[in-house]
RNA sequence: GGUCUCGUGGCCGAGUGGCUCAGGCAUCGGUCUGCAAAACCGAGUACAGCGGUUCGAAUCCGCUCGAGACCUCCA
């Protein structure tokens, strides 16, 4: 299949058309959240980005395997021999098992992002998970020679395969490696490396780390960056579409993850590199160590000493998107309170649109250039801020029929609707919130809503069409709408 | 210190050699309304500074200032 889409690819630093290896099929991998601490806001808007993304290139046609990993296992603290994993630290200091921290955080994601309407992917695959495809994909590392035992522990041979591979390591992130020498810092523990630029596959577990995992080296616990790798290409294949994550994961970890890729069979493992950028607040980077930082719920609820009010997850959703994922964004209280109307101005113009009336002639607007204006703005490089823009225009057209001023054919307006029904809630995956979505009430509905529908979906699943349509029909009695998409049903309130 | 990115009107944020250089919010004027809100119409204000390239630069180059990211877990 053909489409006039570019994407910003990070290993070559330029746009380039977009062409799958095996189109329609498209396969995307994006790194997920550590699940040690409840996700922050700057780890929202990457996952809005990437779903987003997911969104467009479903709505062109891709048949798209969307893959997101959960690590459970934790990443090192540091680079030292004492180090131990995010997870079981905190596990040893709340006195948990580490798959209770795991489990909480895991539902508190998916919860935040639900309210984020993301799309679920399409394997969510666990780092714990795949231990024995990690410990796979060291020995056969090891096997070749690009990496070495030390201790107990693997590490990654960097100067070996920089040979092999003609100075590969750095392509992605644009390091040198002689800089990267003269640069890094002098750690404990070091002495177990040949090189400090080399990193670890398999790490020893010291006596008190709790999460351990038998292996041919040590009872131990898998490299950083050594899931990505080993997940990405189970699901996807030895090479794929499009990988994906926040900026500040190109280095080490995204480089990390090419090396071991080709390490393993002299591959490219991805064509397109995607990188999405950092989110601030009132200017500075959302750090926890300064109290520089904002969670969901916070700004939910409005209980915060960070912003003037609260913002409902879609306000917050469509601020995001009208700016470039690839820009970075700074959150406050006057950009969201703009943002807010902007919000409300194009729902509401939304629902005067359904409330039209055909006329024998299209007058005030030329329809399909604006339509290619929009399309146009996804293809470079999913340009929502653009799209945006132009999704106005057709809000003044739609306020001036309403007004009388303008006019539109009943082919014209159908088509309007269809694309506005496409580009803004399929695509930019926005809905309508109610006057009151920011009530406990509502948001019990909502996920009521969501159960109902999800079960009708099951039954359609399963050709059950005499459940599907009972569920829809007691539904209409009580004035609710069941709209099916393509991209899942959605409803509202006659 | 090294690598890189960025600096657009009151705020947010696109664009990136010329074609009156988006859009949202805010402001001002008007239409509408019993009033208000909403909606609609109209208006203004900009490209950090300095220098250079060019017929022409916000857009390319250099320098200065300022901000940020990565170099260490981080979306």
């Amino acid at each position: 299949m053909e489409s006039k889409l570019q994407v910003y690819n990070s290993l070559s630093g330029k746009k380039e058309k977009f062409k799958a290896i095996n189109a329609p099929n498209v396969g995307m991998y994006v790194c997920g959240p550590t699940v040690y601490s409840e996700v922050h806001l700057g780890n929202c808007r990457t996952f809005i980005s990437f779903d987003m993304i997911f969104r467009y290139l479903t709505f062109i046609g891709y048949k798209v395997r969307y893959v997101r990993n959960i690590t459970d296992a934790g990443h090192l603290e540091n680079d030292a021999d004492e180090g131990e994993d995010k997870i079981s630290k905190k596990a040893r200091l709340t006195e948990l098992e580490p798959m209770e921290i795991v489990q909480k955080y895991t539902l508190d994601f998916h919860h935040v992002l639900a309210l984020f309407n993301n799309l679920p992917p399409s394997i969510e695959p666990t780092a714990t998970g795949h231990i024995v495809e990690q410990i796979g994909l060291t020995e056969q590392i090891l096997k070749d020679g690009l990496a070495y035992e030390s201790n107990g522990s693997v590490y990654f041979d960097v100067a070996a395969y920089n040979k092999k591979f003609e100075g590969a390591y750095g392509e992605l992130s644009g390091r040198k490696v002689e800089d990267l020498l003269s640069n890094t810092r002098t750690l404990e523990g070091q002495s177990e490396k040949r090189d400090p630029a080399d990193f670890a596959l398999w790490k020893k577990a010291s006596p008190m780390h709790i999460m351990r995992w038998k292996s041919p080296w040590s009872d131990g616990f898998p490299g950083w960056h050594l899931e990505c790798s080993v997940m990405s290409s189970k699901y996807l294949g030895d090479q794929f579409d499009i990988h994906g994550g926040g900026m500040d994961l190109k280095f080490p970890h995204h480089e990390c993850e090419i090396a071991q890729n080709k390490a393993r069979d002299g591959k490219k493992p991805v064509n397109y590199w995607l990188h999405t950028n950092m989110l601030t607040l009132n200017g500075q980077r959302m750090s926890k160590s300064t109290g520089n930082t904002l969670l969901p719920g916070e700004l939910f609820t409005g209980d915060n000493d960070k912003l003037s009010k609260s913002f409902t997850p879609m306000v917050v959703r469509f601020f995001m998107l009208q700016a470039h994922y690839r820009s970075s964004l700074d959150f406050s209280s006057d950009a969201l309170e703009a943002a807010e109307k902007g919000f409300n101005k194009l729902m509401e113009a939304l629902v005067v649109l359904e409330s039209i009336e055909p006329s024998k002639a299209t007058i005030g607007m030329d329809l399909n250039s604006w339509i290619l204006k929009l399309h146009g703005a996804m293809d470079d490089d999913f340009n929502t801020p653009i799209l945006i823009a132009n999704l106005f225009e057709g809000v003044k057209f739609i306020n001036g029929i309403k007004y009388g001023d303008f006019t539109i054919t009943a082919s014209d307006l159908k088509l309007m609707k269809s694309t506005l029904d496409g580009l803004v809630f399929q695509v930019l995956g926005l809905k309508h919130e109610g006057e009151n979505s920011k009530s406990g009430n509502d948001e019990m509905v909502n996920d009521l809503m969501q159960i109902i529908l999800d079960s009708r979906l099951r039954a359609r699943q399963t050709k059950d069409f005499a459940s599907a349509d009972r569920i829809r029909d007691l539904l209409s009695d009580l004035n609710i709408t069941v709209k099916d998409g393509k991209m899942g049903a959605e409803w509202e309130v006659n």
